[in-house]
RNA sequence: GGCCCGUUCGUCUAUCGGUUAGGACAAAAGAUUUUCAUUCUUUAAAGAGGGGUUCGACUCCCCUACGGGCUACCA
């Protein structure tokens, strides 16, 4: 049987997404279009009490800015199986439901709370697994132990009621799980899920796998924390009857904290030192700004990148992918089966191969965000933003450290690196330095070499090796240690600016000395 | 506690019974760069433990240990 290969992603709004919720996305993004399939995206927000507002809008812009765009469902323009937000398909579940009860496979259930808390406390203290199953289903109140009667009245006077599954008893449930192989489950384990909440929503159980037949969905991908109710999902699609059409199942491996205990969660938020989260989120309750990838300066394809290798591998010592690239390498069984812990430091090395891709071109709409930023709005010309931009290029790992790195392309140094003054600063200076100003005033056509001429002119005179005197002059002209090649950053910012700069240190730290 | 999944260098991973166990990040050393970064070269670094199966196990099976997930009218 072949059908159209059809993926879903099916986050619930309940906060900003993690990145381990994005490489869940990304992965079935992949897949889909790999076999050129469709990828949907749906909402699933049964959960009214957990409702996070915001937070649906902060998942679709995540994943717009990381380019993982799907062709059907919430924030794409929805689609033929309309409505893709869950809440928005309450009215769709009850029949189901229904169906369930009269096939047999569902009841009713009036437990109150309290009723259950005491149904735990009870089998605990027997040392027995507290859980509502086919034994203890037999002790509570529900419509296999009371009268047809009495489930009719309870229902007509609007009592509260939620309805679970009946769980077949002792039965082995085995599936295969396409990362995982074969596995297996004893129904003796497992409990009588609720299916349909007392508020008349579904659980996520049961939505879950309605709205994947009915949006004829081939292949459920999801985290590992899914793995254990997957018995209880296979069961529904053969209770429905829908087990020809039953989706295959992949279960991803977690993405574990560096630290290397548990997986890594939404409420690791800044404390790791990185990001788990693509944007910033700002939580609405709490105010709390949670810092996220994007503003921390990573690019949308590093992402990307660094997020499908943590977990799965073409086979290949290929490491840079493009999005069109890892679509076409991808495969479920490529996906390894252990946790990964993300590798800050790996995470860095990526960023950094995609900042060197990028052109002069478009670094420099980078650079002027952060001039606005620091307050220097005035006009500055392009040519020599781009100029800047190609001499910082290489030395940063992030578009936000072009700032750091090109401060005094822009600024004339306050201070200047006191090793280097301390160790190279000495009495001949100044007359070097004047003698440097006189050459270069001198210079008619100004550039980068004519100021090193007129510098090895001026290091001659006085009797000095170049060695000794670069890394200073340096920190005259820029105030720090390190940076690209000098005599370039002489000519970028101009004769004038040079002069002015060398005076400046001249007078500064002559007074120090 | 119970059930399920997992376990190769510090980290991400390759290996689908026979390899000097390979690559990448990080680390260390050297070269280049009259600085820093880059780049290049090199080094160090791994099959959790114990039993089987086999001519031969990192690879297959079992046990133990460890790690993780689940155990709600949450997803």
């Amino acid at each position: 049987m072949d059908r159209r290969v059809r993926v879903r992603f099916a986050p619930s709004p309940t906060g900003p997404l993690h990145i381990g919720g994005v490489r869940t996305a990304l992965y079935n993004y992949l897949f889909a279009n790999k076999h050129g399939g469709d990828f949907l995206i749906r909402i699933e927000d049964t959960d009214q009490t957990r409702f996070v507002p915001g937070a649906e809008e902060y998942i679709i812009n995540s994943l717009k800015w990381l380019g993982i765009e799907a062709v059907e469902g919430i924030g794409f323009g929805d689609g033929p199986h309309a409505p893709y937000r869950q809440s928005e398909r309450k009215p769709l579940y009850k029949q189901y439901v229904l169906q369930l009860i009269e096939a047999g496979h569902a009841y009713y259930a009036f437990d109150t709370a309290e009723e259950l808390e005491s149904m735990r406390e009870r089998l605990k203290a027997s040392n027995v697994d507290a859980k509502y199953d086919a034994i203890t289903r037999g002790t509570m109140k529900n419509s296999l132990t009371l009268s047809e009667d009495e489930v009719k009245r309870r229902l007509e006077s609007e009592e509260a009621y939620v309805v679970r599954f009946k769980l077949p008893r002792k039965e082995e449930v085995k599936f295969h799980d396409e990362i995982r192989g074969w596995v297996s489950f004893n129904t003796n384990q497992m409990d009588d899920k609720v299916l349909f909440k007392s508020d008349g929503m579904p659980t996520y159980h049961l939505a879950n796998v309605v709205d994947d037949f009915l949006m004829q969905i081939t292949h459920v991908i999801r985290g590992e924390e899914w793995l254990p109710s997957a018995p209880l999902h296979v069961l529904l699609y053969r209770a429905f009857g829908w087990e020809n059409v039953m989706p295959a199942f992949a279960h991803l491996p977690l993405l574990l904290k560096p630290e290397g205990n548990g997986k890594l969660s939404k409420r690791d938020g800044d404390r790791l030192g990185f990001p788990v989260f693509p944007m910033n989120w700002n939580d609405p309750s709490s105010g709390e700004l949670s810092s996220g990838y994007r503003e921390a300066g990573y690019l949308p394809e590093a992402v990307v990148n660094l997020l499908a290798l943590l977990g799965w591998n073409p086979g290949t010592t290929q490491e840079l992918f493009t999005l069109e690239e890892l679509v076409q390498a991808f495969s479920l069984d490529r996906v390894s089966k252990s946790g990964a812990k993300f590798d800050q430091n790996k995470a860095k090395w990526f960023n950094q191969q995609y900042v060197r891709k990028m052109s002069d071109e478009m670094l420099v709409p980078y650079l002027e965000k952060a001039l606005a930023e620091n307050g220097l709005d005035k006009q500055f010309d392009q040519a020599f933003l781009l100029q800047t931009c190609k001499l910082v290029k290489e030395k940063i790992s992030f578009t936000k450290e072009l700032w750091d790195y090109s401060r005094y392309f822009f600024v004339a140094p306050d201070t200047y690196d006191e090793q280097v003054v301390k160790k190279r600063w000495n009495d001949k200076i100044p007359a070097l330095l004047s003698d440097l100003v006189y050459g270069i005033k001198a210079i008619d056509n100004y550039n980068h070499q004519s100021v090193e001429a007129a510098y090895q002119s001026a290091l001659e005179k006085n009797g000095i090796a170049g060695k000794d005197f670069l890394q200073l002059f340096r920190v005259i002209l820029t105030g720090v240690a390190g940076g690209p090649p000098l005599f370039e950053i002489a000519e970028l910012i101009g004769k004038d600016n040079t002069l002015q700069r060398i005076e400046q240190a001249k007078s500064t730290l002559q007074n120090q000395a």
